[in-house]
DNA sequence: TTGATTTTGGCACATTTGTGTCATGCATTT
DNA sequence: AAATGCATGACACAAATGTGCCAAAATCAA
């Protein structure tokens, strides 16, 4: 885990969680996996029954469009939730497949075990909301740039604000997170490198 | 308001928020605020500090971008919330300017009351978290219909999921919603026109 | 109603982006 | 080392979208 965080529960703490807060056995039902670069996490069509958290590694989801094409909906970093949080609490098949893009280690929460603390802890509850709404926030910001930028603005904004994911991304990957294709993308790379 | 809610206290019951368990100072709180056609609700560089729960009327929110163009961020519609929430809870000014599209009744909720309300009312807490991931769950479709889709497949997505709000809105609105220029649109709305 | 304003449709041309293809370089495996 | 598979850069051409402009139609206000 980051320098930052040595447990799940030091993580939680950082929101003013405390572990005596929480029932004993929410992490009880917690588990590790370990996977390695390449492995699938969750695959389209399946219904997940745990919210994954990231302790290190890198993982993306993307979805295949109508010509086949793989379209990078999402990156995943250390110390952020990954999944399908909809078809999670849906119960209802995911469209998109998670992958990881470096060997990644994370947490497995079930979904039972997170809507039991949901339940029995309003501390537990006024997090997931917090959450929620931090995402939902970086989500309005993204759907900005495609209302307001150019693909080569959106590639600056992307560097600018990711300068460490940058460089564990391939141009690939990044491109169909871009909304644009690799071609495009290596051109504006040599447009503005010739400045 | 809607044939099916009242108040807006039907509305909360809808989500199983029973009055009796909130505070009768919370609905104290709340008044109600009348607009014309193209009133600005909320201006851009302006700090927000309430909520907006839009009884009946059609509203936008936009922003001005670097070419002095007006892009349409987002439509709000009867029963639902409007403002930028980002904004009013971390008490910082919004970049975006609310405008009616249509005479709109709307219902304001003090930051105050809201705040109040989440730390005294569990039930509450729960709302605006499943309200959160529900908005949350929206946004990532309309990410995905720009990574996935061309401007006339937005369009057409547009027109089937919102079949009501279309006739409501310019096509100068609806093109910077799409992320398109209005000429543009025409050009495809002349293309299907044809078939 | 009239007049002013806004919305819309249309067009020519510029720019951006997509498509298909190929060659090179790099890493991994055998 | 040789072979394989990816990732990347490059290019020509096609398609989509943006830009600037104008006129007709619709809407709104006096």
């Amino acid at each position: 885990m980051s320098p930052e965080f040595r447990t799940y529960q030091d993580y939680l703490s950082s929101f003013d969680i405390k572990v005596s807060d929480l029932l004993g056995n929410f992490f009880n039902h917690l588990s590790i996996l370990k996977l390695k670069k390449n492995n699938i996490y969750l695959s389209e069509n399946t219904i997940p029954n745990e919210l994954g958290f990231i302790v290190n590694g890198l993982m993306r989801s993307y979805i295949i469009d109508e010509n086949g094409n793989e379209r990078t909906i999402n990156f995943f970093t250390e110390l952020n939730y990954v999944g399908d949080y909809q078809s999670l609490i849906s119960k209802t098949p995911t469209m998109y497949v998670f992958q990881c893009l470096e060997n990644t280690t994370l947490i497995q929460i079930p979904y039972t075990a997170l809507e039991e603390g949901y339940n029995q802890n309003p501390v537990l509850e006024k997090h997931g909301r917090i959450l929620a709404e931090k995402k939902l926030s970086m989500q309005n910001n993204r759907i900005k740039t495609f209302l307001t930028q150019t693909a080569e603005q959106r590639y600056l904004s992307f560097i600018r604000k990711n300068p460490g994911l940058f460089n564990r991304i391939s141009l690939t990957h990044l491109s169909s997170y871009l909304g644009i294709e690799r071609q495009s993308l290596t051109r504006i790379r040599k447009k503005l490198a010739s400045f």
